[in-house]
RNA sequence: GGGCGUGUAGCUCAGAUGGUCAGAGCGUCCGCCUGAUAAGCGGGAGGUCCGCAGUUCGACUCUGCGCACGCCCA
């Protein structure tokens, strides 16, 4: 047994994994890693976790935000700073409600009020925290460092407090109000519904529409006589409550004269005349910006009301309006539209809404009381066609929103009173705060968020719910005073009895939660009067937005300011915060909103907050792209279309129904293949997704306990998804079955069976490399299994077979790097050697650069970079040194060197895959020096990059070295010369002097990699070289701008020889161009390319060209047949599972010309195969078997000395 | 309907401040190598850089107008 432990090489990821999370825990590394970032007293790194909802299972995308959260705190921490990192979770709003609707099997607000608030919240807060156990899993798979003991939770006294003192902060200031905010309004239940609800209501159905007229007032100038303006509407039964009509400012109006109806003049958008009275005869007496109609005054249809406060019944300018429908002139009702709310407030023309909550005309509004809305749609149509009111009516086809909960509903949009905050008088603020966040990618900041907040409209803040935190304003019922208490503590000095009925409760019932005291229904139940006052304080119904819970994040975490101040104040501004782009305008808006209104000048100097002015709450924010699937739409739950996370972390498991082969309803799926006995029939999006198109792959399926295992994966050849006949279930993934096996294991076609391809998931360092490695983590990512064990393939894998390979030969020879050797490495080592520490260090100096300024896909990339060389080009090109005899220097110093790039690129990993970081460091390091190492790769400091050891004319030229071979191996496969061949030389010719003598130190690495006997670097090569110039347009452009296309051609035409020639000697040369001028040009200008002339066994690259000597005389045919032996002899060793350092006796039969190549190589091909003996005989014995070389079947016996 | 983003090889994606035969990986085909072997290397084929118009000596890159897709709003 040798210093290391040998390498597993099953590559099952996930074991070693749980290995390494068994070690964090057991030795509490990232407490521990916490604690040494306090003692050191480094910078502190402050990051906000954005809370997540455990009351949905967590995704794809999920991961995603946690690999890059997790990120940077690491890579921070080995810099040296200290960075906590509190969990937080998400937990009131209405998704926690309708999770416990569902459960109830009820729905809407009635249904719960019936319910009973109180057990229905309390059924709230047992419901969110449902998948608590899922989230801590995936969390710790994904190695998603965070204090989840610490974590802040939304619902408890202590954040409900902290929010309060927020708002009442907002409310002694003046900026809470009571408004109105329309919403999409369900008139059966009573209830507004979500974005979300809405969105999935859409129907395509007829309604009525009317164009309807509205003359104007005639009051002073005559020009005003006969006016009529023209509005279009689908919702008749808002007319009763017009209170205005808008123009667009800038849009051109026409007036219009019918023949039939002399002296009205019709108003309608200028664009829109031909399509509104295209039947008619009529013509435009004239035109009239919108601008001009503004102010005019008109007779409503119906003036049931006038407003309390309001001067209504005028043309107003609004910025929505538009021509494309309609007449151009918009008809406003506030009570029931989103702009007609806001154009009416801003013109003043006040509120009435004559509809009830339940969508039934009020007595006021006489001819239609009673009505519901839909009903009164016709009468009014009637009644206004009565009046001469209506200029025109149809029947449009259009979508409209329906409840869906109740199909028959259509909804509406309807104001309802709510409470606002005004953060829109605060807009310059908001915007100066966000100019100075750090955005990545830069656009969100002038872009999606920048316009948001330009557009910004106050905040509707309250909610008519039930699980959230309560709006804590309490109103006077007979002076209408408001009290706005900002803690428990604070409300118990109004009424000492306060909580007394909820604690009475609560000891009658210890599992009522103690959180629920500040919760609806108990915190309703609290009043107060205060003395010389009349009347009793009540708390308002509302409770509020949870988006505002969210944005108070940054001190409520603390309990701040009722505890944890200073806690705050070292926290405040975070460093660092990452969400995904739908959080523009969540967290990412909430948390600005809160920070920019309550943080004013006052406050913070008050409380002694860090920092001069913004950014503030946050620095800097990495804004995620989504997580997609294979086609780019968007992983969700309702498609089917994700890959769960599982799949990827642990084990590769799906539900997929069973087809059986010979199913009449599949015939058009099985049109071209069958399965057979031992085959599964995959759609090809399975096979590609799933990565199952490896060369002998074998899969399973299992049902009720039984399993069909070593299963070949069919392509069905079926591109596209399909949906099984009568299933009634989106049957995304479909297993086909032969009957015969589908008998076997007792399925029928429909049954639901489990996949396995008992292939060892990718794991959670691979799902977080593939985030970081794939693309820029702003763009949306096409996730799919396939993909992460590629990006696994490209890195992880690589990388551990260099690891491995290094411990096989590091145990065969007992190296120690406790013992290490006391050469210098820089001085004393060899070319390669110092090659490979050069580039280590110049990726630590590029990776810290890229991390330093947050660019991770660069980092990872470079990372990536260096993998490739190590393995690809050190390794593979060391490998001789590793396994030669004795202890020489350059041995010692190949491991020393080996063992340093893993050991030191372990720190560079450790922040983008942390497990196989870890491995890696306990078993290079950790293992032969103990104490003397840190515990854990996450305790160790990131890297410095020590420009002793950076050798950046090295690396170009060995850089040349690897194009030159790569030359070299092209030739050889055009001209049919297996790389066993040895061969008489390699000529290079390179064309800078200075690359051309720098690259004679490497001759020898590629005439070894070529196998040629010599390597001969030339500068005039001119027998089987051609040169030729061009310009080089980017120096050149600025120089002789509109002469270019004149100087490209003086250059290409110009003799490339004499160019060559003159720039060598005077370093400049002169061309003249067609124009009659003369133009001097600097070797910097032209770029000489040279290419091998045709005939010549040679290819060109960008700065080279190598030519292959191809006659192969008698010796060099020898040698070739030695190897050929080795080779078969190697291939024989491996057949038999031999060790890696068991001494064997050949025995063979061979021809004349092997035999001599065998006896001229003897010494060669014993050393190369550990062989003691190697003889030529003619019957080699019983256990030879026939190897063919060069066309000649030779016998080769192999035996082990025993 | 509005805002923002994306559109480059069969697939997944790179391509600072415009510089002239456009790159990588995968896949595919051909070949090689193998004492890292459920690895490794080389090469070939494969592209109207979404379309149209413009600015420029020069546009994948800048501008305008479209088209397709995604996200967020309405």
């Amino acid at each position: 047994m040798g210093v290391f432990e040998p390498v597993d090489t099953t590559y099952d990821f996930p074991a070693l994994e749980e290995k390494v999370l068994a070690f964090w825990k057991r030795e509490r590394i990232f407490e521990k890693s916490l604690e040494q970032g306090r003692a050191r007293g480094g910078q502190r790194f402050v990051f906000y976790e954005g809370p997540p909802t455990a009351n949905g299972m967590p995704h794809n995308g999920h991961v995603l935000t946690r690999a890059i959260k997790d990120l940077f705190p690491r890579y921070r921490t080995m810099c040296g700073d200290f960075v906590p990192r509190k969990a937080g979770w998400d937990t009131h709003g209405l998704p926690v409600e309708i999770e416990v609707e569902k459960e109830l099997g009820i729905r809407g607000r009635e249904a719960i009020l019936e319910y009973g608030v109180e057990p229905f919240t309390r059924r709230c807060i047992e419901n969110v925290f449902r998948y608590t156990s899922e989230w801590e899993r995936l969390t710790e798979r994904i190695a998603f460092w965070i204090d989840l003991p610490q974590a802040y939770v939304t619902y408890h006294t202590p954040y409900i407090e902290s929010v309060w003192w927020a708002l009442s902060r907002l409310f002694s200031k003046g900026l809470l109000y009571r408004g109105h905010k329309v919403v999409w309004w369900w008139t059966k239940g009573g209830t507004a519904l979500s974005a979300g609800e809405v969105g999935e209501g859409y129907k395509k159905v007829n309604d009525p529409a009317a164009t309807v007229r509205f003359p104007a007032v005639t009051e002073g100038p005559a020009e005003k006589d006969g006016l009529v303006f023209l509005a279009w509407t689908t919702t008749p039964w808002t007319l009763p409550s017009n209170l205005g009509l808008a123009v667009g400012a800038e849009i051109e109006y026409a007036l219009v004269e019918l023949d039939e109806e002399p002296g009205t003049r019709y108003v309608v958008a200028a664009e829109s005349v031909a399509r509104i009275f295209g039947k008619r005869a009529h013509r435009v007496v004239e035109q009239r910006r919108g601008a001009e109609l503004v102010g005019l005054r008109y007779t409503p249809p119906y003036a049931f009301e006038k407003p309390a406060a309001g001067d209504p019944w005028r043309v107003v300018a609004g910025d929505f309006v538009t021509t494309g429908t309609g007449t151009g002139i918009v008809h406003l009702a506030p009570g029931f539209g989103e702009d007609d709310y806001r154009t009416a407030k801003d013109a003043g023309l006040g509120f009435v809404q004559h509809l009830t909550p339940s969508g039934v005309f009020p007595p006021v509004a006489k001819p239609f009381a009673g009505l519901g809305f839909k009903e009164a749609d016709p009468q009014i149509l009637k009644d206004l066609e009565q009046r001469g009111l209506l200029f025109a009516r149809e029947i449009i086809a259009h979508d409209y929103p329906f409840c869906p909960r109740a199909d028959k509903d259509p909804l509406i949009q309807y104001a309802r009173e709510s409470w606002f905050i005004r953060t829109r008088q605060f807009k310059e603020e908001l915007v100066a705060n966000n100019r100075a966040i750090e955005w990545f990618p830069e656009h969100i900041k002038e872009g999606r968020f920048g316009d948001f907040l330009a557009n910004n409209v106050d905040w509707a803040l309250s909610r008519e719910r039930f699980w959230g935190t309560p709006l804590n304003i309490w109103v006077n019922d007979v002076t209408g005073a408001m009290d706005c208490p900002t803690s428990v503590a604070e409300i118990l000095q109004r009424n000492p009895q306060a909580f007394d009925k909820f604690e009475a409760a609560r000891a009658a019932d210890p599992a009522l939660n103690e959180h629920l005291k500040v919760h609806k229904p108990w915190i309703d139940e609290i009043t107060w009067t205060k003395s010389g006052e009349a009347g009793t304080y009540r708390r308002v119904p509302e409770v509020i937005d949870c988006w505002f819970d969210s944005g108070c994040v940054p001190f409520a975490q603390f309990g701040f300011p009722h505890s944890g101040v200073e806690a705050f104040r070292e926290a405040f501004p975070a460093d660092f915060i990452s969400e995904a782009v739908d959080q523009t305008r969540g967290w990412f808006y909430s948390m600005l909103a809160v920070s920019t209104l309550v943080f004013d000048q006052e406050t913070r100097e008050r409380y002694g907050l860090r920092g001069e002015s913004y950014p503030h709450p946050y620095k800097r924010c990495i804004v995620l792209g989504h997580v997609c699937d294979r086609d780019g739409i968007k992983e969700s739950k309702s498609k089917k279309n994700y890959t769960p996370p599982s799949v990827i972390l642990s084990a590769v498991r799906m539900p997929m129904t069973v087809v059986v082969a010979g199913d009449a309803r599949f015939q058009e799926l099985l049109a071209k293949k069958v399965p057979q006995r031992g085959q599964l029939g995959l759609t090809r999006d399975d096979l590609e997704g799933l990565d199952l198109q490896r060369k002998d792959c074998r899969v399973q399926l299992e049902l009720g306990g039984k399993v069909l295992r070593e299963l070949q994966p069919l392509d069905l050849d079926k591109a596209e998804r399909w949906v099984a006949a009568g299933g009634g279930n989106d049957h995304r993934h479909v297993a086909v079955l032969s009957s015969e096996q589908a008998a076997e294991l007792g399925a029928k076609s429909g049954d639901v069976a489990t996949f396995v391809d008992p292939t060892p998931a990718p794991g959670g360092d691979a799902f977080r490399w593939f985030f970081y490695a794939s693309n820029p983590p702003w763009n949306n990512t096409r996730h799919s299994l396939a993909g992460v064990r590629q990006a696994q393939k490209d890195f992880l894998i690589t990388l551990q077979n260099v690891y491995s390979f290094f411990v096989i030969y590091a145990n065969i020879d007992g190296y120690d790097p406790a013992r290490r050797s006391a050469l210098d490495p820089l001085a004393e080592r060899s070319e390669m050697d110092r090659w490979i520490l050069s580039e280590l260090h110049l990726t630590v100096r590029d990776v810290r650069a890229h991390m330093d300024g947050w660019r991770l896909y660069e980092a990872a990339q470079r990372l990536g970079r260096f993998v490739d060389s190590l393995s690809n080009w050190y390794v593979r090109r060391s490998r001789a040194r590793f396994w030669s005899e004795g202890q020489s220097a350059d041995k010692l110093a190949a491991f020393d060197t080996l063992h340093t790039c893993l050991v030191s690129f372990a720190r560079a990993i450790a922040p983008f895959t942390p497990f196989f970081a870890e491995e890696l460091h306990q078993n290079l390091l950790v293992r032969p020096l103990g104490q003397r190492a840190p515990a854990s790769v996450h305790l160790a400091s990131y890297p410095e990059a020590d420009a002793r050891f950076i050798d950046e004319g090295l690396s170009r030229r060995m850089a040349a070295a690897r194009e030159i071979v790569s030359l070299g191996l092209s030739v050889r496969s055009d001209a049919r010369l297996k790389v066993r061949q040895p061969l008489r030389s390699a000529r290079v010719a390179v064309a800078d002097a200075e690359l051309r003598s720098a690259l004679a130190g490497l001759t020898g690495v590629i005439a070894d990699e070529l196998n040629v006997k010599l390597v001969d670097l030339v500068a005039d090569a001119s027998t089987w070289v051609s040169y030729t110039c061009k310009p080089n347009f980017k120096a050149l452009g600025p120089k002789v701008g509109k002469l270019m296309p004149l100087v490209k051609d003086a250059v290409l035409k110009a003799d490339p020889a004499r160019l060559r020639e003159e720039l060598q000697l005077r370093g400049a040369c002169e061309i003249a161009v067609a124009s009659g001028e003369r133009v001097e040009l600097t070797p910097a200008e032209i770029e000489v390319a040279l290419e091998a002339k045709p005939g010549f066994a040679a290819a060109s690259g960008a700065q080279s060209v190598v030519l292959l000597e191809t006659e192969v005389d008698e010796t060099l045919f020898g040698e070739m047949l030695a190897r050929e032996l080795v080779n078969r002899i190697q291939g024989v060793r491996k057949d038999l599972k031999l060790d890696y350092v068991a001494r064997i006796d050949v025995a063979l039969s061979a021809s004349e010309k092997l035999a001599g190549a065998v006896e001229a190589h003897r010494e060669l091909i014993a050393a190369e195969t550990l062989a003691r003996s190697l003889r030529v005989l003619a019957n080699p014995g019983a256990s030879a078997r026939e190897v063919a070389i060069e066309g000649e079947s030779v016998l080769l016996a192999v035996e082990v000395v025993s």
